[in-house]
RNA sequence: GCGCUGUUAGCUCAGUUGGAUAGAGUGUUUGGCUACGAACCAAAAGGUCAGGGGUUCGAAUCCCUUACAGCGCGCCA
């Protein structure tokens, strides 16, 4: 064994120090350490040394002080190996400085590799399919939204460059009762209004019309219970809610006439989310519609009642036991056979499989108020015989607040994301102007650097949040540019 | 009630596998600048790392416990 310090791309220099102390300790007290026994770590800028050695762990074996031991262990280095330049002590911390030919002969020959950091996926590099974004199709994007997708795109970016393939894709929620709300107050109300005519951007539109059955449905619940009806009462019973539902038994059954609104008024929708994601710099690989994956989960799910991993109770209703797993019991359809929001991922995981059964990894971008249906899904999928179901991840982000509390979008306070963006480059073109930085640039070119510049204030201001965390916007300080 | 997550400077947040005096921005105070009370420059003050206990040579970091906050525990999606 002897010491060795050389430029390496297998090999970091903290992994070849630890096996030089190694080496030392062995020759200085004759006690094997192993590597994970050594820690290494760069010197604090307040220290002289390149990497500092942490001794305590050695003062059994070599029975002196951390001082001693240190200097004993900095001396051997400095005296085997000629890249160890110099060193000192600071109580338990041996400080250690690398010779400037070291970092110049590694400087020189990162210089010649191409792309050096990056992982370049090849053949057999992992498949990674990463779902971000999932807007429903009755609203337009908030400043939640604008989280998932900047940290659903960015985790694509660090993926790729640590050498996997990835696929995004996106699950657009654009059925139910959601969007028929929107549809039907468009129908009584919108005198047959489309983005063209009003000069409105479609998913706003949408969202107008939605905010207006909200608002009109609160008034007959209202009055409803003005005739003496209990609020629970009123609620099922007011006309709106009735129609509404009617109109998504229609959609389900196929009726024509529903079918030409929903994708006409989805197809409004799809449009101005397209213009929202340009702006945020995100896109797909992939795009999946529930409308298309909420049938495909029935036949799973039968497929596992077959298997024995799920059982019917007598009304006919299929569920999960998972009692075994520290879990509750878990519906999968309900008695009338139809199915729920559980049945719906499952469905979007079999259609996933199927387009691309060489997939390794799975990762959701999904909010935090959705852990537990994650947790389930993925004993579900395992179970369902997916081979990435058990080690899918749920990339589970906190919320974004604003001073007062969660955003309602029912109660109008929500930060809508292109006001947030066009106000932001609002804020960076007047300061551009105002500074007079960019008096030679044309206006469609201060313009440009405006909107690249605000978009880059916008993603560093979501991005340095820990995912994890709830985050506070304060729309009352414009953010720091 | 049960489960998951969080709590670090006045405010918004960093803090990598447990390591040296816990950092940054902003705000505050002071000084500088022949562009004003600057989205300028410099400096200072500001911390019981939510409280308590434990493990360790060493804890913001690991374990237990209490408090507070968020989310979940629907035949909603």
């Amino acid at each position: 064994m002897h010491l060795v310090l050389k430029f390496n791309t297998q090999m970091n220099i903290e992994s070849q120090l630890s096996e030089n102390v190694i080496i030392a300790l062995k020759n200085l007290y004759n006690t094997d350490f192993e590597a994970k026994d050594i820690q290494i770590q760069k010197t604090k800028k307040e220290f002289s040394g390149d990497f500092t050695v942490i001794v305590f762990p050695f003062l059994k074996a070599s029975k002196k002080g951390p001082e001693q031991t240190g200097s004993d262990i900095g001396e051997y280095l400095k005296q085997n190996q000629k890249e160890i330049y110099g060193y000192n002590v600071i109580k338990g911390f041996l400080n250690l400085t690398i010779s400037a030919d070291y970092w110049l002969g590694t400087l020189n020959e990162i210089n010649h590799i191409a792309g050096f950091g990056l992982v370049t996926p090849t053949e057999s590099s992992p498949l990674v399919m990463i779902e971000y974004s999932s807007p429903n199709t009755n609203k337009p994007l908030h400043l939640g939204h604008i989280r998932n997708n900047l940290l659903g795109y960015s985790l694509s970016k660090i993926m790729q460059a640590n050498g996997n393939k990835v696929i995004k894709t996106n699950i657009v929620n654009d059925r139910g009762i959601h969007i028929c709300k929107s549809m039907l107050a468009w129908q009584i109300w919108g005198n047959g209004v489309t983005p063209e005519s009003s000069g409105i951007k479609g998913d706003h539109l949408v969202g107008d019309y939605y905010v207006k059955f909200d608002k009109e449905y609160k008034t007959e619940i209202k009055d409803l219970m003005a005739q003496g009806m209990t609020e629970e009462e009123a609620k099922a019973k007011a006309p709106l809610m009735t129609s509404a539902q009617e109109m998504l038994r229609k959609w389900e059954n196929g009726d024509a006439e529903v079918h030409a609104i929903w994708s006409m008024m989805n197809s409004w929708v799809y449009a101005g989310f397209a213009e929202t994601y340009k702006r945020l710099g995100v896109d797909f690989d992939k795009i999946y519609y529930e409308s298309e994956t909420y049938l495909e989960g029935k036949e799973k799910v039968e497929e596992g009642l077959a298997k024995g991993a799920f059982y019917k109770r007598e009304d006919g209703s299929v569920w999960a036991d998972l009692t075994g797993e520290g879990l509750d019991e878990k519906l999968l359809l309900r008695a009338d056979g139809t199915s729920v929001y559980m049945t719906q991922d499952i469905g979007t995981a079999k259609l996933r499989y199927d387009d691309y059964p060489q997939i390794n990894k799975m990762i959701y971008v999904v909010g935090n108020e959705q852990n537990y249906h994650f947790q389930v899904l993925s004993i579900l999928l395992d179970k369902l015989g997916f081979k990435w179901g058990k080690e899918l991840v749920h990339f589970s982000y906190g919320m974004v607040e604003l001073p007062e509390g969660k955003m309602k979008s029912r109660e109008g306070t929500v930060v809508d994301a292109d006001d947030l963006i066009a106000e932001m480059e609002q804020t960076s073109f007047e300061t551009s102007q105002e500074l007079g930085k960019l008096d030679n640039c044309t206006e469609e070119e201060v313009r440009n650097i405006s909107q690249k510049i605000a978009l880059g204030a916008l993603k560093y201001f979501i991005l340095k949040v820990d995912p994890r965390k709830n985050m506070t916007f304060n729309p009352k300080e414009s953010i720091d540019f």
